[in-house]
DNA sequence: CATGAATGAGGTTTCATTCAT
DNA sequence: GATGAATGAAACCTCATTCAT
C-alpha cells in the first residue's frame, strides 16, 4: 500500500475523486423515488452506487439521516421563500398599504415558490409523495400551517379594515391546505417549469375568485 | 382437554362468537391505520386478534386481499354515489334543464358523498392516507378522473350554450383534483359528520366562486 | 336435512354419486405427477377435487396414506408377476429342464412385466420418478433385490451344472439393477405400449449378449 | 463485551477461522445429503454451521445458489472428462485408427470418470440422488445425451466401415442411459474407489458383450 | 360423509445495522 | 475512508393436520 499523497488502490479502483458520498446520494434519490421510503433498500442503494454498506454508515447515521440529507436543504429553502413572502405581505398590511386583493403580488410569490420547487424537483416530488414511513411523512402539514396563519391574519385584517364578513377557521385552514396541494399537484403533473408557471397563474386566479366570493353577498 | 369450565381444543376451538374473521378485520383495520399498509405486520394483526397466522390465511389470500376486504365495499359504494350524481347532472344538461350554476344540486351531491365517506370513515381514512405500497395507492386518481370527465363536459356545455370562455384542460383536471382532495381533507380533519357537512357547504361555495370567476372578465 | 334414502344436499350440490374418494385419487395423482411427492400440496389436491380437507382425512390417514392408496395395488401386482416368473424359472432349474439361455422365456416374462407397468402407467411413473420424500422412495431397491436373488441362483446353477465361471456378487447386483432400470427407462420414455414391448425385446437381447459374454473366455 | 477470554462481538465477531463460508458449505452438504434438496432446511444448515441466516445470504443468493456452489464445479469437471474422452475416440475414428472394439480405451476412459466421481463423491451422490426439486434434478439427462451422441456416431461408423447392422435409436439411447446409470450405481453402492474401479471394468466388459451381441447374427 | 375453521410450526428471504480490520 | 463479514429479528406465507358440527 502506497502511503503518500498519491491515490491509493484499495479493493476496487483508484478512488473516483472522493465522491463516494455523492454517488450514494444519487443512488439513494433514485431508489427512494422508485420505491418510496419504506420499500427502499439500503443494500440496493449501496450496490447501485458501487459502494459497501459500511461506507454508507460512515457518511450517514441511518436510513432517516440519508433521507434527510436529500430533503433537508430544499425544505429549508422553501420555508425561507414562504416566510419571506408572508412577512412582506404582513409588512404591507401593517403599513396599511395593502389593497383589497393584490393579485400581482400573490402570483409573483407563487411563481417564486414554483421556481424553488422546480430547482429541486426530484427531491420535492420524493418528499411530497414518497415519504410515508419517514420522519417527513407529515411535512405538508408544516407548510399548510404557516400558510394558514398568514391567511388568518389577512382575513382578520380584511374584516377589521374593510368590514368584510368573518371567515371560519376551517375554511381558512382548508384554503391553505388547498394552496399547498395545488403546488404539489403542479409539481407532480407537469415536468416543464415554464408550463408550471402558467398553471400556477390559473390556479391563483381561481383561488382568488373563490376568496372574493366569500366576501360577496350570496347572489340569489 | 377440559380445564375448569373453559373448553380448550386444537383445531376448531369452541368458537368465541363465531366471528374470528370479524376480529381479524377489526385488528387489521387498527394496524393499517396506525402503521400504514407497508409497516403493518400480519403477525401483529393476528396476535391482537388472538388468532394464529394460519387463521388469517384461511380467510384471506394474502396481505393485499386482507386490505381489500376492508376497503373494496366502501370504494364501490362511493363510486356508485358519484356515478349517480354525475349521471343525473348530465341528464339535466342533455334535457336543457341546467341553469348556469345549480349550487343547490352540487351541495346536495357533496353532502351525499360526505355521508358515504363518514359511513365508513375508518376505511376511507385508511384508504386515502395509508395505502402507500398497496394496490390501492393510486385510488384517488380514479375518483379524480371521473370527476374531471364530468367537469370537462360541463365546461364544454357552458361554452356551447352560454358562450362562456373555454377552460384549459389542466385547470379542469386540477379543480377535479382539488374537489376530491377537499373531501379527503374534511374526512381527515373533522370527526363529526355534522360539522363535515357544514364544511363541505363552505367548500362548495368557495369552489363555485372560483368557477364563476373563470367565466368573468378579469376586473381590473 | 332430509334423512331417508334420498340424496341430500349438503353445502354444495346433490352428491356427485358418492365418488368423492375417486375424485380425490384422480386429483392427487395429477398433483403428485406434476410436482412430486414433497412439493405436492394436499390443499391443492382437495381444491382441484372440489372437496374440503376434512373429506380427504376421512378417507386417508395422511399424505403417505393417500400416496399409498395410489401405488400400493400396482406394486403388489408387479411383485406378483415377478415372483411368479422367477418361481417358474427356478422350478425349471430344479427340474433340470433349464437350457443354457432360454431367451424366449425371458422375453416373455419381460413383456408381461411391461404389460403390468403400462396397465398402471401413471402410477408407476409417479412411483418410480416422483416419490422422493415418501416411504416409497427406495422402492426400486426391493424390485432389484428379488431380481438379484434370482440371478444369483441362476449363475450358481450355471456354475454348478455347466462349469461356467463364477460371477461376482457386485456384477449380479448391478445386472439386476440395470434390468429394473431398463423397465423404468422404457416406461418413462415410451408412451405406446406396443413400442415398449418392441424396445424390451431389444433390451433383453442386449442383456443376454452381455450375460453370455461373461461366460465366454475373453477373446484377445 | 469481553467475557472471560472469549471476545464476543456483534457484527463481525472475532473470526473463528475466517471460514464461515466453508462451515456453511459443509453443513449444507450434510443437510442436503441427509434430507434431499427440498426437505433440507436453511435454518438447520445455519444452525449446524453455528451461524445466522443472514450470514448464509451474504455468501449465497438463495437455496439454489447454495446448492449450486456445491455441485457446479464437480459437474464441470465431469463434463470435461467426458468431452475429452469422446473427442479422442472420435479423432481415432476420423483417422481410421479405430479397431472394432477398443476395450482398453473404453475401460481407461471409464476409470477416469470413476476417478472424477470419487474425487467429489459426496457432491456427486447428492447431485445424482438428492436433487429432486432443484434446478439440477434432470442433470443425468445431459450426461446421457452427450454419451448417446457419441454412441450414435460410433454405431454409424461401424455400419459404414465394417458393414455392421444398423442399431435402432432407442437402443442407442438406452445403452447410453445405462452406462451413466452404471456409474451412478457404482458410486452409490461402493465406498472404496479401488473396488469401484474393479466394478467398472466388469461393467464395461459386460456392456461390450452386449454391444457385440448386437452385431452378431442371432445364434440358433 | 363431509364441512370449514383453526392450529402452530416451519419455510425462505430481506432488512437495517454493526464493527474489526 | 471504506470494506465486507455477520447479526438477529422480523417479514410474508404454506404446510399437514385436527375436530366440533
Amino acid at each position: 500500500m502506497n502511503i503518500g499523497n498519491t491515490m491509493i488502490k484499495r479493493g476496487n479502483q483508484l478512488k473516483d475523486n472522493k465522491e463516494t458520498k455523492e454517488k450514494l446520494l444519487i443512488s439513494a434519490k433514485k431508489e427512494f423515488i422508485e420505491k418510496g421510503y419504506l420499500s427502499a433498500s439500503l443494500r440496493n442503494i449501496c450496490k447501485n452506487a458501487g459502494v459497501t454498506t459500511g461506507a454508507l454508515y460512515f457518511f450517514f447515521e441511518d436510513k432517516e439521516d440519508l433521507y434527510g440529507a436529500l430533503v433537508a436543504e430544499p425544505i429549508k429553502k422553501l420555508h425561507a421563500v414562504m416566510d419571506r413572502h408572508y412577512a412582506e405581505e404582513q409588512a404591507q398590511i401593517d403599513a396599511g398599504l395593502l389593497i383589497e386583493n393584490d393579485m400581482d403580488h400573490d402570483v409573483e410569490a407563487a411563481i417564486e415558490i414554483v421556481r424553488c420547487l422546480y430547482l429541486h424537483r426530484d427531491e420535492f416530488m420524493m418528499l411530497l409523495t414518497k415519504s410515508q414511513g419517514s420522519r417527513y411523512q407529515e411535512i405538508t402539514g408544516g407548510f399548510v400551517m404557516i400558510t394558514e396563519k398568514h391567511f388568518r391574519r389577512m382575513a382578520d385584517n380584511l374584516e377589521k379594515s374593510f368590514g368584510a364578513p368573518p371567515v371560519a377557521d376551517y375554511l381558512i385552514h382548508w384554503i391553505a391546505h388547498m394552496l399547498i396541494d395545488a403546488f404539489i399537484h403542479i409539481l407532480t403533473h407537469e415536468v416543464s417549469e415554464e408550463a408550471a408557471e402558467a398553471h400556477v397563474q390559473q390556479v391563483i386566479k381561481y383561488m382568488i375568485g373563490g376568496w372574493v366570493g366569500l366576501f360577496t353577498p350570496a347572489n340569489k
